[in-house]
RNA sequence: CGGAGUGUAGCGCAGUCUGGUAGCGCACCUGGUUUGGGACCAGGGGGUCGAAGGUUCGAGUCCUUUCACUCCGACCA
């Protein structure tokens, strides 16, 4: 391709919006174009052609595993989404509108409902189980503040695959080859990430793991474990049971009065008795489908924090809000005086793991200024559940270290799901004895445009983007300094004519600009390597550049096709 | 949804307080010079000033309504 005749609109200036680097560099170098603002993009040839590149390693390793690739359309009726109960739950980020008839659709944020469809249509016999089906569409989802470019877009690009099995352990097996499938995909792209157990959220299933892109700019925090493998989502994470090194408190099973002392740290110092031997108690209203609300009391020491997704998922609510002073008066609460013992009727109450068989404990008295000392919770039937959000220096579960956080970028999800979504929608299939079976479903998806953005967070200078070798849109770049030298030229069409017909993915800048310009960028587009040709061609020479480091060697002209032939083959990034 | 802002050329912005010829930089077009680190000179094109209504002889500017977007927070495969 001739740089002169591709569109490449690279701009000096940064976008006044743009704070991370990959949102800054991907405008800047013209590989794609915010669409009024909104979470909305356009890919352009730079773009488009890096998005291909994602995408085919996505593919190649896929079909590798054995998953065949279809496509789906991207408006689905709104009637497959009340059949699986996902219209509500799915809340205000389902784009949803009518067409002429008045018929109602979504446009497809993920693609459950449709490929369970298209399946229960077409498989009827375990005969024809396991399937793995994927497809690499357009997915809508009305975001609330759609942000950091590609990285949170509303219209966004996904591989989104789907598994269907006659067994929960065949479903496993096919959890688990997804899993080295995805590995083999983010180690071509040149990417360091690390997997980790997370949360289902929405989607729903029994077990989860996340892929998290580490970069510092990503929103997940991770909680990893450097001694073992150990990795989760702060939402998903736990811990060995804390320890408490101080003493136990001895005092009596009394009422105190504690006025305007609310706070943990006041509480403690008041009392003067460690956090561990406190109940903290959270008030948190949580929403469910039809409008309904309840106030739900959680419950647990005073030395950890509550965890919300935990929260929200020990209560099966589609969220969880904070609950006002006024609606907590309502059903007879006070805050920084409540309790889980004694809680008005109409509240439910869950305690946390760690405060079974509590003894000694201090709490709320569910009345204005009375704290409650000398509290058991040993022989409470109350609900119990994990609740606490994983601190830094936690001891894993798993080996004992100490645990730190660490940020991700969450580029790939893989759920199993069971049966969730295949009963619902009646996707059964005979079984050997002629029996009707639901199939045992798995999901897995992957954020193709968000990987552009992750990519380019991981690998970039202060000068502009470093593409890694499956990534680039072009693996080589060959720059004409002076167009007007006739030699210089020559050389340049002579290498560039090569290097097409030796199949090398090469870009040849033609443009009349000057040096410093088609310098600039080239150092933004972020090709993996360029050969120079300027000045020195008259002495034999020309360069060889590699974009990272922007490391430049001075090599024989007769030798650069070679040298190119060599290192586009050797190098890994 | 709470808080704070911004809408003026493709992009980045000034002009609004104090109403009176619609401006600057980048980008773009023409001609010339220039060619190893985002060149220079000269000339040129491009605007329903977010939208609607109002006040006024006259509105980018004042008033009312409205829409959109951005940032912080909340939220979020």
């Amino acid at each position: 391709m001739r740089f002169s005749r591709l569109l490449v609109p690279t701009t000096k200036e940064t976008p006044n919006d743009a704070t991370l680097a990959s949102h800054i560099f991907l405008i800047r170098g013209g590989f794609i174009q915010s669409v009024s603002g909104s979470g909305l993009y356009n890919f352009l040839p730079l773009g488009k052609r890096v998005l291909d590149k994602v995408k085919h390693v996505v593919k190649d390793e896929l079909d590798k595993a054995g998953c065949q690739e279809v496509s789906l359309s991207f408006v689905t009726p709104a009637s497959l989404w009340e059949e699986s109960g996902r219209y509500e739950k799915y809340g205000k980020e389902l784009l949803r509108f009518k067409d002429r008839k008045d018929n109602e659709f979504v446009l497809g944020p993920t693609h459950e409902e449709m490929m369970v469809n298209l399946v229960r249509q077409s498989v009827k016999s375990y005969k024809q189980l396991p399937l793995n089906l994927y497809q690499i569409n357009l997915k809508f989802r009305d975001e609330i503040r759609p942000r950091f470019g590609l990285m949170r877009g509303r219209e966004f690009l996904m591989k989104d695959g789907y598994s269907f099995h006659t067994t929960e352990e065949d479903m496993k097996r096919e959890f688990a080859l997804m899993e080295e499938t995805y590995k083999k995909i983010f180690t071509r792209l040149g990417l360091e990430f690390r997997v980790v157990e997370a949360d289902s959220g929405a989607i729903g299933g029994s077990g989860s793991k996340e892929f998290m892109v580490l970069a510092d700019s990503g929103e997940d925090t991770i909680v990893v474990c450097d001694a073992c493998e150990y990795g989760a989502n702060i939402e998903a994470a736990v811990r060995q049971e804390k320890p408490c090194e101080a003493s136990v408190p001895t005092l009596a099973q009394e009422k105190v009065h504690t006025p305007d002392i609310t706070t943990m740290e006041a509480l403690s110092a008041f009392f003067n008795v460690d956090p561990y031997y406190f109940v903290k108690t959270v008030a948190m209203k949580a929403l469910y489908d039809e409008g309904k609300t309840q106030i739900v009391l959680f419950a647990l020491r005073g030395s950890d924090e509550l965890q919300e997704v935990k929260a929200c998922n020990a209560v099966d609510a589609n969220d969880l809000v904070e609950a006002t002073e006024e609606e907590l008066a309502e059903v007879g609460l006070v805050a920084g005086y409540m309790s889980p013992l004694n809680a008005p009727e109409g509240v439910r109450v869950v305690l946390d793991e760690n405060l079974k068989g509590a003894v000694e404990m201090i709490c709320g008295a569910n009345e204005e200024g009375y704290h409650l000392t000398g509290q058991k919770l040993e022989d409470t039937d109350m609900d119990h559940a994990d609740l606490v959000a994983v601190q830094e220096g936690d001891l894993c579960a798993c080996c004992g270290a100490p645990l730190r956080y660490t940020k991700g970028i969450e580029a790939g999800h893989i759920f199993q799901l069971g049966t969730q979504y295949s009963e619902p929608l009646g996707a059964t299939f005979l079984d050997e004895n002629g029996k009707s079976q639901p199939m045992v479903m798995g999901t897995y998806g992957i954020g193709v445009s968000r990987l552009l953005a992750a990519i380019i967070e991981q690998n970039h200078d202060e000068k502009g983007c470093i593409w890694t070798k499956e990534s680039a849109p072009f693996a080589l770049y060959i720059m004409v300094s002076n167009i007007k030298d006739d030699t210089q030229l020559d050389f340049g069409e002579k290498l560039y004519t090569q290097a097409q017909e030796a199949g090398i993915d090469v870009v040849f800048d033609d443009r009349k600009d000057r040096f410093g310009a088609k310098m600039k960028d080239y150092e933004l587009i972020g090709i993996p390597h360029a050969v120079i040709i300027g000045k020195k061609l008259a002495e034999g020479k020309v360069e060889f550049v590699t974009r990272k480091g922007m490391e430049k060697e001075e090599v024989d002209a007769d030798a650069i096709f070679d040298i190119v032939k060599e290192r586009l083959c050797s190098s890994s990034s």
